[in-house]
DNA sequence: TATGTTGTCGCAAACCTTTGCAACAACTGG
DNA sequence: CCAGTTGTTGCAAAGGTTTGCGACAACATA
């Protein structure tokens, strides 16, 4: 049995029903390549099955998260979703003026982990985890054209900008 | 100068203005205690001024945050400021269950971030982090009561809940 | 102090995401 | 296979946050 099939078992144990509508969001996310938006989740679920909601889509994601089917990833202020490969599981990090994410082994984050679980009995939510930053590119290409920290619609047009 | 003054000199230094609506904010979130949510800071600030709009109490704290003046904290899906002190800076690890913040020495990221930047030159945005996960007391309840964690409206109710 | 430049404000609307609710449908037990 | 239970859906509306835009105001320069 594949892994999806395996984590709608799991679904259906939790006293969760499969439904045609999660059957269809794990298949697109399941199809896609990388990291989907959940608009264009939304997207081509519609195509197959017009009547589905976004509300719909994102409750089913929500859920799909929760029982570790998908991993989210906030790009942007935008959620994305991927399936959560068994096995060979990552982290991303997600670089605030291009937007792209990388991938990150969890090997580093398990140091971390394992500090605040024995320093201060807290669990960090690892399973769930993007640090933002800004990626080699964008830093070699300094702070030019880094629109996402620009807090203003008009700025400064003579000062360094710092970030 | 005190700390804040040094804040509005450098915010001026960089081609911003120093505006009424400005002081107003940073005078109410270097009042407050700890971190402040977005509406509290609206309503304190309208107290004093009226018309001043949620919108510019937004792009305040954002400009804030990205000269380092404010240290944003994400609590529950509702952004929150507190000032940035200099000199005994923290991040923030906030439980999911019951929403408090716990305050974690910028020591326990130093390894992390040397880690990323040296291993795949980024530059995570450590200044503004935030661990979620939960907390020893939260912990010991155990998933009683995890209210943010449960994606569906109704639940299953007999099933064991994970997370 | 008068004037120009351009950053900022208030307003309204948009944006992404969540939620309340009644109708519906998936599972359970008979 | 039927009925009951209760999880789920679609819809509409709300919620928190961001953005476009024209009017305004802060700073610089003379």
């Amino acid at each position: 049995m594949t892994s999806q099939e395996q984590s709608l078992q799991q679904l259906q144990s939790l006293g969760y029903r499969l439904t045609p509508q999660r059957l269809l969001v794990l298949a697109i996310v399941a199809g896609g390549d990388g990291h989907m938006g959940v608009d264009e989740i939304h997207r081509q679920a519609r195509a197959a099955y017009p009547y589905l909601d976004l509300a719909t889509v994102y409750r089913t994601l929500r859920l799909f998260k929760q029982v570790g089917v998908v991993t989210e990833v906030d790009i942007d202020n935008r959620l994305h979703y991927e399936l959560t490969a068994p096995g060979e599981k990552h982290h991303h990090m997600v670089c605030r003026a291009c937007h792209r994410a990388l991938n990150l082994s969890p090997h580093y984050l398990e140091d971390f982990r394992d500090t605040l679980l024995r320093e201060f009995d807290f669990e960090p939510d690892i399973a769930h985890f993007t640090v933002s930053g800004h990626c080699r590119g964008c830093r070699e290409m300094a702070a030019v054209n880094d629109r996402d920290n620009n807090p203003m619609a008009g700025e400064p047009a003579d000062a360094a900008k710092r970030d």
